[in-house]
DNA sequence: GGCCAGTTCAAACGATCGTTTGAGCATACG
DNA sequence: CGTATGCTCAAACGATCGTTTGAACTGGCC
């Protein structure tokens, strides 16, 4: 009868870990802070005290995850960027199996919802954000496709990864008609959805 | 100095057109009635009393483009389902060129970005809505393309169409990073997206 | 004119939002 | 012991939300 509470680790982790969880449900505007704080076990006022507001809450919660997925993105990217015989599936694994391993655990999963909610929601301020402190990401990896396509002009090389961006955030985040089936474990439908994401992409971005 | 409004059209035609502009640029909760209303120089109890309610509204915005839309779709895939030599291409653009015929007019491209970000608020009754009142356009698309592509099972059919359906829902609502330049026309700006996707989706399609 | 259905209007309703307040509690240090 | 610091708590603040109300206005019809 009494409200989910999460009861372990401090005020502040709490509080991450709850809004995690509701903003993937409801986005920013719909989950409320009553509703954040209550699942969470702490005092309605515990997010002004521990966060300053809302909004910088949200953004804890994107520098979070964000921070070590894109640090583990770069260390797959190093390790091949620029080697001879590194191929197109190489690079496309460095940057997408980072993402499907983040979302092993559920909370993780939750929160390529929050990403891909964030980009819907085209907030400008969230957008810049990201834009700022993650966009060198991008970058490099956008060399490296080029290196590997030179072939393509500029043009059409930004429109094949961005066509490839959507699918990606499509695809992880949930959104399609292809659920796991119940018996397909955790692992193996990851697995299934890592080798249907970099097949389909190494064609959209190779093809003549 | 006064806010701007729209004086054609009867004040539901007034509403519907002041909607799609709001929740295309704030989300369904971001735009109130408040703004909705004033934006379309009508009354504020006018959405009430002509629609019902706030919900009645955001299903009526959808109706309206929605039936449009997919009433050509189905007219330009009837003309090429199960014909011997129809392509893959010929059936992409069945799906992709009424698409981007609608957001010709700037409200018709709003309106792609309500579509997207209805898609990305995982709102059950928003997509049971689609489901129930779309879902068979989808499924004449995918007989079609299981025609085309004998060689796919089934699961891997529906893996690559939830992929390009990924990669069309990010192009058309402008969600990336490609932007039209000011020295190009609309209609080229269309054309182009238009070809990109349909070779980007064939090839992601029709890979080995 | 008198009436009536359809529509518009200003004003208010109750609910919920993010944020602030000030008292109360715990722990550590002199 | 006294007191200072970090944190939690219930309560309230003002703002904004979707919706409802009842009166005012509109045009057509007898």
């Amino acid at each position: 009868m009494t409200p989910p509470v999460n009861t372990s680790g401090s005020t502040k982790e709490r509080i991450l870990a709850a809004a995690e969880v509701l903003f993937a449900q409801r986005g920013f505007d719909g989950a409320s802070l009553r509703q954040l704080t209550s699942s969470a076990g702490v005092n309605l006022a515990a997010v002004n005290y521990h966060f300053g507001s809302k909004e910088k809450l949200v953004e804890q919660v994107f520098r979070r995850r964000l921070d070590a997925l894109n640090a583990r993105r770069l260390t797959a990217l190093a390790k091949i960027a620029g080697v001879e015989n590194t191929t197109l599936e190489d690079v496309l694994a460095a940057y997408i199996r980072p993402a499907l391993d983040l979302s092993h655990d559920d909370s993780g999963a939750l929160f390529m919802r929050v990403l891909a909610r964030a980009f819907a929601e085209h907030d400008d301020t969230l957008r810049q954000f990201l834009s700022e402190n993650y966009g060198h990401v991008m970058r490099q990896f956008t060399t490296e496709f080029a290196r590997l396509l030179p072939q393509l002009s500029k043009p059409e090389l930004y429109w094949r990864i961005d066509l490839v961006t959507g699918a990606l955030t499509h695809a992880m985040s949930g959104f399609g008609m292809i659920q796991r089936k119940s018996d397909v474990s955790e692992h193996t439908h990851r697995e299934q959805t890592a080798q249907h994401l970099i097949g389909f992409a190494v064609a959209g971005l190779s093809h003549p």
